[in-house]
DNA sequence: AAGAGTTGTATTGGATGCAATCAAGCATTA
DNA sequence: TAATGCTTGATTGCATCCAATACAACTCTT
């Protein structure tokens, strides 16, 4: 009758996904940088498993994009040029905003204005992980409303693998008194409260294209990883 | 000295590519259809290897959006809801319209050549599975010469989760002697040949559009995979 | 007779051991 | 001295075995 001896730790065929969440977390907390190399058997120990559900996790973690395998050869922290970081950042600026023009009309007026509280949050800290984290948040929670599994979980997709550059792109350019995002989130936020979905569309694909550029024109961050 | 037997059946990491790449065909081509059942053992066998391989290959559908996995209950055919499929075309919508841009300063002429050569073929075919096969090959090569493998990739794993609907509503509606398919290729090529990439990606949007709201206005199909 | 609990079987998940492969360092030779 | 081939250690890939789980059929109780 298989009690189990504590509360937890019971699910049988989850190891490789709780093992895929903490490396995932590692990886986008910048534990791990990008390029690293990743060995099965230093994670089993790590995470008190074998090496077959470390490799169920690296697995999904390499469709994902987030780790590139190489057979017989090994895993190593997924790292792009600045090419397909471009790419990347190209995509979002044509799935975000249609993303967030859904959830415009289903937002709860609360909703917008916690928005608007993140917005205002980002603008006092100088802390570059807070920062990353309510930038996350303030976005994620925009689109999050909208019944689009497939949507949100590329968009998410799409922050995961560009998050170590906006970390370091955060990291060494934040403090130069640009205050181009946070208008653009307070502006964002004012054409949510509109009910303006076109507004917020365009407000958002400038505010992904402007990022963009701006880092194309830092291609030392890149090698800063 | 580890001599290979013959020229090919050396590499020996590949095993759960291989079969990933063999089921993925097999999905693409309709037999194995969504929602049907996917034993391990079943495919160890069929391909000769152990059940260690094939889970690889599973891990690895699973994550191109071809294959759920349940934990401790099994795997089956992905299948996608009339909402789901709608999104993925809607990605489609924003996505290859700007993959194809970027083609447009790129593709020779002869290329060209041979896209109208495929959109002409296709006009003149009976068989469905050739039907597809001529449409996936146009869109694909339509893509190919822009160096942007992030976008490629993706567009790629968007066709293939959407190509079991597809398939349906070709066997379904294809007699029904609207002749907009064939019309809206050869506009592409001909804005090609313009090197009109803003005319391109119109008609392309269009008819990513129109097959959209095509697919919608039959649900029937979701319920004939 | 209907429902809940129980048992049995089929199937998946995980651990261990061995084989294949790669990469780096050493010896050898031109 | 530099380049090439070989050898060895480290690491991954795969097969087999055992444990855990889920589902279905059955039994027992009310």
């Amino acid at each position: 009758m298989t009690e189990p001896t504590t509360v937890s730790e019971r699910t049988h065929g989850a190891s490789g996904a709780r093992i895929a969440a903490e490396l995932r977390d590692a990886i986008l907390a910048g534990r791990y940088s990008p390029g690293s190399r990743i060995r099965q058997e230093d994670l089993a120990e790590a995470y008190g498993a074998s090496r077959l559900p470390v490799r169920d996790a690296l697995r999904m973690l390499e469709a994902e994009g987030l780790v590139t395998l190489v057979a017989n050869t090994g895993a190593w922290v997924a790292k792009l040029n600045p090419a397909e970081c471009e790419e990347l950042y190209q995509v979002r600026e044509r799935l975000e905003p249609f993303l967030l023009s859904l959830n415009v009309p289903l937002l709860q007026e609360e909703q917008i204005d916690e928005l608007g509280l993140l917005a205002s949050a980002m603008e006092h800290t100088d802390d570059v992980e807070r920062f990353l984290q309510l930038d996350r948040e303030f976005h994620l929670a925009s689109y999050a409303v909208a019944e689009t599994t497939m949507l949100q979980e590329m968009t998410v997709r799409l922050w995961n693998r560009t998050q170590p550059y906006r970390r370091v792109y955060t990291r060494m350019f934040r403090a130069e008194g640009d205050h181009s995002v946070h208008y653009e989130h307070h502006l964002i936020v004012a054409a949510l409260h509109r009910r303006d979905a076109e507004g917020a569309e365009r407000v958002l694909a400038g505010h992904i294209r402007r990022t963009r550029l701006e880092l194309a024109r830092h291609p030392e961050v890149f090698d800063l990883v």
